[in-house]
RNA sequence: GUCCCCAUCGUCUAGCCGGCCUAGGACACCGCGCUUUCAAUGCGGCAACACGGGUUCGAAUCCCGUUGGGGACGCCA
């Protein structure tokens, strides 16, 4: 891993997830977005952990973070697991660093101690609401008198520490939303200090990204009204502010935001399906942000990263479409060489039963060609144990044979092809792509059949169904599967056969 | 309730510093071709500027309003 190159004004992003939950992708789209800014301008990407909520933050959750990242390709170069010049990178490790600002800012009389109960507070939220009045913090302890605060501190009274919010407007102009003033009126003086006194969010996420020298902060839009919140922190704090960029948020397909009952939003779910990492991020990549020379919408992590720019991000919410994504994921997967696939995919025909979990040589070719054979019918990788069953099909007893097969082998034509093709065959030692032509031709000879009449009942008695790849590719898979040393036995085509001819004749005649 | 934000085919979007737009691409859907079958693939089709006012010779593009959606207003992040 190089260094990035120095430069007078090096870009430095964060994603700074809280791990209180599996990651979902929205997420996923942050991280993303962050990531690809970073490598576009050639800088750095860090990873800090915000876990100031103790309640809900979780270890496994930080783990699995970290691995789902990992897994998309989307490593950082600075922050958790990898060390870094501004650490530590989980705030929960931070507090002595935010005590000491909070300190600065109380002797600064930049903030103040607040004595208001949380019961008293809500009781003037709810009167206010109740009023039809824009809720905030009354400023009841804005200007209580140094005796004032004394006595209460002898006393004992919990107490918070507010930021005194000053008059005025507040503005910053996003990179993605453009412009934005309010009046600080708007914000009441936030909380930076709880009564146990721990820091808070906008708190820890100011010093944060100052002391870590965020160039650019990109996250989600749900922040924006916490940036004039933030902003005034930066300000009181007497810190540089930072660009900031928000990503609109990304919808499930009825158009509510993303959550479970949406079915798979997290990443290991996609994962576990069998979806490859580089389709999701190229879909992703796709959502809310186009590239200049629209039309090609398959591209690498490299490719976007050339062209990623902040000015094309759209600001409105997009839909995560399903059936989008399994188009791109079948584009890649089409497009990956079959032995890798069989690589990626190995893991779901071990837990499908069909193959064991330690493959020699030949059986990992074997089923790179299988795979081969039929992945262009699958949307995802766990969906190619099922497809092998034209493969791994017959093993039952009777074997499975489906309605369009039956069919075709129903009719006395189709019977006569068939039998006249086992018979042939149970000459044969083997099978193999050569010989089975000289058979199809002897029993086109024989029957007097072609075309559909030929090849459909070959194709039913062979693979018990009435489609399928073709059979020149399937014969051989099949000769060579018998003789395998499988958890789940493969027949050969003479087994076949022999089987599926049992099954007519006994329920024909 | 107050404040802020958003609005092009079903979906993702191009276009948005006005004319090249009878609005382009992709997914999905439908049809045709290729193929012994299916899948893949090739070709074609369907389908949108939320509404109403302005400004202008001219508006998807600029302004205002309406409607619809989202967010914020926490000792959550």
């Amino acid at each position: 891993m190089t260094a990035p190159a120095a430069s007078d004004n090096p870009v430095r992003v964060r994603f700074a997830p809280s791990p209180t939950g599996f990651i979902h992708m929205g997420n996923v789209r942050t991280a993303l977005f962050n990531w690809l800014f970073a490598g576009h301008h050639n800088g750095v990407f860090i990873l800090r952990i915000e876990d100031t909520d103790t309640e809900r933050s979780k270890t496994k959750f930080e783990k699995q973070l970290l691995e789902d990242l990992r897994w998309l390709g989307l490593d950082w170069n600075e922050g958790i697991g990898r060390n870094g010049d501004f650490g530590p990178y989980r705030q929960s490790d931070r507090y002595p660093i935010y005590h000491r600002y909070a300190r600065q800012l109380l002797e600064e009389d930049k903030a103040f101690r607040c004595f208001c109960s949380e019961e008293e507070l809500e009781k003037v939220r709810r009167a206010q609401l109740e009023r039809n009045e824009t809720p905030r913090y009354c400023g009841k302890c804005r200007y209580l008198t140094p005796a004032e605060i004394e006595t209460r501190l002898k006393a004992g009274t919990p107490c918070t520490l507010r930021l005194r919010v000053r008059p005025g407007g507040v503005g910053f102009s996003d990179l993605v939303f453009g412009r934005i003033d309010i009046d600080t009126i708007q914000i009441s003086d936030p909380v930076l200090l709880r009564s146990d006194n721990s820091p808070t969010y906008n708190f820890c996420c100011v010093i944060d990204d100052f002391l870590m020298k965020i160039t650019h902060v990109i996250r989600g839009d749900g922040h924006l009204s916490n940036t004039h919140r933030q902003i005034l922190i930066y300000e009181a704090l007497g810190a540089p502010i930072p660009q900031f960029a928000h990503l609109s948020t990304i919808l499930g397909p009825d158009g509510e935001k993303l959550s479970k009952r949406h079915g798979a939003t997290s990443v290991e779910e996609f994962k576990r399906q069998g979806y490859l990492p580089e389709a999701l991020v190229n879909y992703l990549a796709l959502l809310g942000w186009s590239p200049p020379n629209e039309g090609q919408e398959i591209m690498s992590l490299d490719e976007i990263t050339g062209q990623f720019d902040l000015s094309r991000v759209l600001k409105s919410p997009a839909i995560f479409d399903n059936s989008k994504l399994d188009w791109m994921n079948r584009t890649y997967i089409n497009k990956t060489p079959d032995s890798s696939l069989a690589d990626r995919a190995g893991q779901f025909f071990v837990d499908s039963g069909l193959i064991p979990a330690q493959i020699d040589a030949a059986t990992h070719s074997w089923l790179a060609r299988i795979i081969g054979l039929v992945k262009t019918r699958v949307d995802h990788l766990e969906q190619l144990p099922g497809e092998a069953a034209v493969v791994y099909g017959y093993a039952t007893d009777p074997p499975e044979i489906d309605a369009a097969a039956l069919e075709i082998l129903s009719s006395s034509d189709g019977q006569a092809v068939a039998r006249e093709f086992a018979r042939l065959v149970e000459g044969k030692q083997s099978l193999t792509p050569e010989t089975y032509r000289e058979i199809v031709a002897q029993v086109k000879a024989v029957t007097n059949q072609k075309g559909r009449g030929l090849f459909h009942p070959i194709r039913a008695a062979l693979t018990g169904r009435g489609s399928g790849p073709e059979l020149e590719k399937l014969i051989p898979l099949y000769e060579e599967g018998s003789s395998l040393n499988l958890p789940r036995k493969v027949m050969s085509c003479r087994e076949r056969l022999r089987a599926v001819l049992a099954r007519i004749s006994h329920k024909v005649s």
